[in-house]
DNA sequence: GAACTTATGTGACGCACGACACACTCCCAT
DNA sequence: ATGGGAGTGTGTCGTGCGTCACATAAGTTC
């Protein structure tokens, strides 16, 4: 498959760009370069003009970001076929968060200069993507209030399901981190891990967590 | 001044709009239509198609939701100069809340097809768009979550705030809506605007709050 | 391997806020 | 005028979760 193709492939798995026809994906992936990057180095800070999207081909980014005390917390880790930076490459606002490689990596980029231009010759394309966009903040009023609404146990069961899309059933993170992820302190999410591993959902490492139930957490995380 | 003019002007007020050039806002609100509405007449309903977005001219609109229980909870109050259903004009998709209007109205109305065609012809408009609407998502994410992080005190000054921007010191309002508005037990709500009236920042009647001190609530808002 | 550092486990306590229960008051309809 | 239904005012209680305070264990550095 050619490299464009590839891309093509990652873009129609967004939602964002999931409903373009073939022709505009094709001409679209078409701008696309690739960038390099070895295991630790910056793609981009904090600060940085938004100028471009990301998709991983292969290796994973850490969205991190620097707390005023100096530590390091990962917000979010990118792996092969997630697209990231949407949402900088279209208002070109700059970067809220770090973005470093985890491992070496290869990424799909799409300069916001040739994106804009694209869309200003596309004008059908552009005006999909304002309903793509006005459907994300809908989706956005609609989930936030509610999963902030909800309790601990069922905030924390939707972090671990989604960390097991990226990590497989054994997620490699702090319980310190998951308390940021979830808005929670940290010796509450211990507690609430602990009764999990007295029921056999899940088991505790140093640094780690292994998942043994995916269904029982899936049913948590739907709070029914 | 014109009806155009007015719109213009309205639309102008509007973040969305705000920093678009003199003659695409011309062009825009050349397209608008106006709508009269006699007091407690239905607008739209929960489920209508949003195939349009509206201004008001003058009178006052309620945006409510009707409750599984049969009861009626407003939702916002749209008052002269407040543009409402601006993303369900771009997206098309159904209205979420009721809209009647709660004394005679006039109001001005965008409908969606001629919006998309006039996008479509101005696509440098469209890109613009794009990029606040992305704004919007920006702004959402980070407001959404701090805002409901608040404790009571302070998610109540605010909503307190921006009711007063439609009603000016007298705020009609009865607290069981305030609580849905806010997200908290009317008994809560109860008790800290009883503390409020202790200290002279407002007064209490029955389906109403006179606000006596608001540079104390703002203060309240800002959380300092 | 001794001293540190970082991550984890657990108890005690407090506070904010929701839930329930009831009393009171105003307005409206018959 | 009288009964009923909103809207309001307050007390009590339970609970989820944050904070503080330590203890333990697992790495890391020399």
């Amino acid at each position: 498959m050619s490299k464009q193709a590839e891309f093509a492939v990652i873009l129609k798995m967004n939602p964002m760009f999931a409903d373009l026809g073939a022709d505009q994906l094709q001409r679209l992936s078409s701008l696309c370069h690739t960038q390099q990057l070895s295991s630790g180095e910056v793609l981009f800070q904090k600060g940085d003009a938004g100028d471009a999207l990301f998709g991983v081909r292969r290796g994973q980014i850490r969205i991190e970001t620097g707390a005023p005390d100096g530590s390091r917390l990962t917000l979010n880790f990118m792996g092969p076929g997630d697209l990231f930076g949407e949402v900088a490459v279209l208002d070109g606002q700059d970067r809220t968060a770090d973005a470093t490689a985890g491992e070496a990596s290869e990424l799909f980029v799409l300069r916001r200069e040739d994106f804009l231009t694209f869309l200003e010759r596309e004008p059908k394309v552009a005006v999909r993507l304002i309903e793509l966009l006005c459907q994300r903040i809908r989706w956005q009023s609609e989930r936030m209030e509610e999963s902030v609404l909800q309790p601990l146990p069922v905030r924390l069961a939707r972090r671990l399901c989604a960390l097991a899309e990226d990590f497989g059933s054994e997620v490699h993170i702090s319980q310190e981190q998951l308390g940021v992820f979830v808005g929670a302190a940290r010796e509450s999410v211990n507690r609430q891990l602990q009764t999990w591993r007295k029921d056999g959902i899940l088991d505790l490492q140093r640094g780690r967590i292994l998942l043994h139930n995916m269904p029982k957490l899936t049913a948590v995380a739907r709070n029914d």
